[in-house]
DNA sequence: CTGTTAGCGCCTTCAT
DNA sequence: ATGAAGGCGCTAACAG
């Protein structure tokens, strides 16, 4: 672990704030409380540090800054997949917040692992983030974001979390609690459900929606048709392959995800099952593959960019309540206490992949 | 902009390696060659320096470290879309690769414009990144990433680059050449071509293999088949639904990416075309969408994980060349001089989109 | 082989 | 209102 300044090679001497405090005539102090107006400046000295500044071209040095005051201007984002698509617009919403007031963005895949997301959350403090975004990785622990909230400002998303955390949920068990409803008015009363994990909040109140729903319309649940494989398309391919094949088997599936979606389209091509007069399919989370298919997939869909938007927002709220704004933003601070959960609806898409289930002979 | 510590509320104060180096009975000096093996140690010092680090659970901070030496163990990411499920893959592998090294990852989307990607990387080397890795981004610009590379590691993602560069490039030539040879041979003569941009490499590069195909068979080409739209769905449904209109219309479609791809299937369905009866398709760049559409679509396919691995380990390469390694890798420096260029091919993964074409009446 | 010293660039008391 | 000085934590020269 050699740390060695590259040779010097031929870059220009970077212009500090001495070089700067020097062209204006004034000491280093000055030019500092100038430059961040953060002390008492005649107005002379203000305009001759400016111009020197923007005569020499001088930009702060982030490193430097962040040893003395111990704030990064760097957020932390941990998912479990980042190449699920959608985590992907999650972060690409995050990144363009993010970047509007000057932060920048560290990610990491934990790969659904809570010790990966230990190791990372360690390497992120250690690197000063001023705050974090969690998505959801194996199994809650609430305890654990209480602990980190602590003393960093953490935004989980559709993950639960201690008193002092703030979160931007998905409101999941709507989603699965409509899906439901809208088959049962259908008329089917044997729907299989295939969720990512029931450990997590989202399989979690995915399956209490869907319960909620049965139980209004006084359907009595079968277990066996609610499936929670690990997101992995070859299990939800052999699970739903079985759960077709099965004598009494489901007139409807909800799946999540479009990995999910792959699945169980793939076990229907198999059995020479159709869509949708043999069986209906409803996704949850919606995307190419549920939009283009034929028939086109109705699907259970919410405001993905909405969801980095706001965790984004909370978290520099969070950040600015308990610490300092890398950039000068325009307006000072308006809301005194900034929302510390967010919560965001679903609804369903009706699209061509639903029908009244078929007379069984 | 104003950067105060926060109020050191109830962490634990921070272990320097002041404290290893007392705890050790050792000077600083000391305990930092023993820490980094930099320098002469006797065995006994280093023993009681490592023994107290351990005691202490002593981490160096990356901060001071990174104002010390000017660099900073982490590496850049700039692509046009970071929700392009292309990218998101290919950020995955970087990831993971750059992980392993010690190496954390900051990622920025310029929305396929030049300015932002200025920006960025303006930032990013405030930053001090140690290296950076760029996609295509609006028009190519060897010369910029000339320059870019003089002082900083730099690798090129499917881009042109200048003398000093380095990059990964997929051989998009030969994956249109091929396509457009599979069609050829299949009897179409008339074979649209979709791609996103001609002013980047890759699109660039699928027109000429495109071009030598039909040359190669004697075909002369037409130009009106030719669309290089900027990627967006809706234009590229447009395209294909006035394509498909013409009188003498296409009888194949080649399409880069699942953006172009479903406005193509959107527009096929409009018309009420059928996929490959009235339409051979094949897609350039695998998905969900391709494989499970149904008729599973033909793709050019190639190994997306083995671009973001690449292109980490190249940069890795270039990194050690010129600069330092954050984390004591195992091997000693291997090989003299790392590859600055490597190419990756494409196959054509066939499936059931195309036929030969119908015998127009 | 070891201890001491001098900064990296910046912000912030503390005296003027 | 301003200048001088201390120090964030670390590494790399320099004497011993």
């Amino acid at each position: 672990m050699s740390r060695t300044r590259p040779p010097a090679s031929d870059t220009p001497p970077r212009v500090t704030i001495r070089d700067v405090a020097r062209a204006a005539g004034v000491s280093l102090g000055t030019a500092s409380r100038a430059l961040n107006r953060s002390g008492p400046v005649s107005e002379a000295a203000l305009q001759a540090v400016e111009r020197a500044a923007r005569a020499l071209a001088y930009a702060p040095d982030p490193i430097a800054q962040s040893l003395r005051t111990g704030t990064s201007g760097v957020v932390g984002l941990l998912v479990s997949d980042l190449a699920n698509p959608l985590y992907a617009r999650i972060i690409t919403a995050v990144e363009s917040r993010l970047q509007r007031e000057g932060y920048a963005m560290v990610v990491g895949n934990t790969h659904n692992s809570n010790a990966r997301e230990d190791m990372m959350v360690e390497l992120f403090r250690r690197r000063r983030v001023d705050g974090l975004i969690l998505g959801p990785c194996e199994v809650e622990r609430p305890d654990f974001l209480h602990q980190l909230a602590r003393d960093l400002p953490v935004v989980a998303l559709d993950r639960d979390f201690g008193e002092d955390g703030a979160g931007v949920h998905v409101d999941h068990f709507r989603g699965a609690f409509e899906a439901t409803r809208y088959l049962l008015d259908l008329g089917h009363t044997r729907i299989a459900l295939l969720t990512s994990d029931s450990a997590l909040r989202p399989g979690r109140e995915r399956i209490a929606g869907y319960r909620r729903a049965l139980s209004e319309r006084g359907v009595t649940a079968d277990d066996t048709l609610v499936r929670a494989s690990r997101s992995a398309m070859d299990l939800s391919f052999s699970d739903a392959l079985a759960l077709l094949s099965a004598k009494d088997r489901p007139t409807a599936f909800i799946c999540l995800g479009t990995r999910i979606l792959s699945g169980v389209l793939q076990a229907m091509k198999q059995t020479g099952l159709r869509v949708p007069r043999d069986v209906s399919l409803i996704c949850v989370g919606d995307g190419d593959l549920p939009q283009l298919y034929s028939p086109a997939i109705t699907a259970v869909n919410w405001d993905l960019e909405a969801v980095g938007t706001a965790a984004a927002e909370v978290l520099m709220g969070a950040i600015g309540g308990s610490g300092a704004t890398p950039t000068a933003g325009g307006a000072a601070d308006s809301a005194p206490s900034a929302p510390r959960e967010i919560r965001l609806t679903t609804h369903v898409v009706v699209r061509e992949s639903c029908a009244p289930p078929a007379a069984r002979i």
